[in-house]
DNA sequence: AGTGAGAATTGGAATTATTCCAAGGAATTT
DNA sequence: AAATTCCTTGGAATAATTCCAATTCTCACT
């Protein structure tokens, strides 16, 4: 396991305390379940998985929790297409590729060396505080 | 006026046909009415805009229009965030760049190299189709 | 330990964006 | 001009999300 058990919770409970919030099982068990599988799933996913550890937790509380998530930065909200919101736990810089064969995406690392090459496409005027990239295409099954 | 009259709607004509359909003056009017003003406009905002010229047209019908001219390549569409998508017909490789005082979003073009580069970031495996790019920040308003 | 205030969760209704569908109208082919 | 196919239309259906009011929980204070 990557990380030592009790750990991750209190973690978690401190960034929700540094944004004046509490940590609740519902909010734990959310988050757990996304660093569980990083495959960017939408609410409905989420909800249907998290429904395994905690059975009574409503759909409205997941679509509660992951806004929490978004607003206290431990988790990205993707659109990529047309289609429910995704959520990735990933926090490095990195682009999504969506293998259209799949259906899935993967993360891929940025070096932050091209955001600020990207960046630098930029008229005068404009300053931007995100970038997100999207690649569409296909991915060989094995690919990292 | 950049286009002589009567032309816009035989380019049209041609790519339509060259699919096999047929160009319609509903086709017509959805299309020069994202070409008059190229703010990324919602199907709902389409609506409205083509009703001053054809007010009998449905709802229904501009988002058929949309999904035609899409699959025939003369117009994009653009998922940066949740929420109702919007529609650009500026074929060269471009950026979105979201200015979130305002709401609106102006297209960045990019150099054939900086996409080169950006694919490079790609492991080994992925082969990208397309790439998408958005920026999110703030724009001067006189922002080119 | 008990109480009250505020925070969070819940189920269901409401809303938004889009798609589906069946009927009618228009263009093209025979 | 009849048949065929394409296109448009209004309304119903669906999908995703948000809203809301009622309950439950937590925490600070007594
Ligand atoms: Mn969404
Ligand atoms: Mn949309
Ligand atoms: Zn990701
Ligand atoms: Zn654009």
């Amino acid at each position: 396991m990557s990380t030592t058990p009790g750990t991750l919770p209190e973690a978690l409970a401190q960034r929700l305390a540094d944004s004046g919030l509490r940590s609740t099982p519902q909010r734990e068990i959310v988050y757990s379940v996304l660093l569980a599988k990083r495959d960017h799933p939408t609410a409905d996913e989420v909800f249907a998985r998290v429904k395994t550890d905690l059975p009574t937790i409503s759909l409205a509380t997941v679509y509660n929790c992951l806004e929490t998530l978004v607003q206290c930065n431990l988790v990205r909200s993707v659109n990529f297409e047309r289609g429910p919101t995704r959520y990735c736990p990933n926090l490095r810089p990195h682009a999504h590729f969506h293998d259209e064969q799949s259906g899935s995406t993967h993360d891929i690392d940025l070096p932050p060396e091209l955001l600020e090459q990207v960046k630098h496409v930029l008229p005068a005027g404009y300053d931007a505080k995100s970038i997100e990239i999207t690649f569409r295409g296909k991915a060989q099954p094995g690919a990292r």
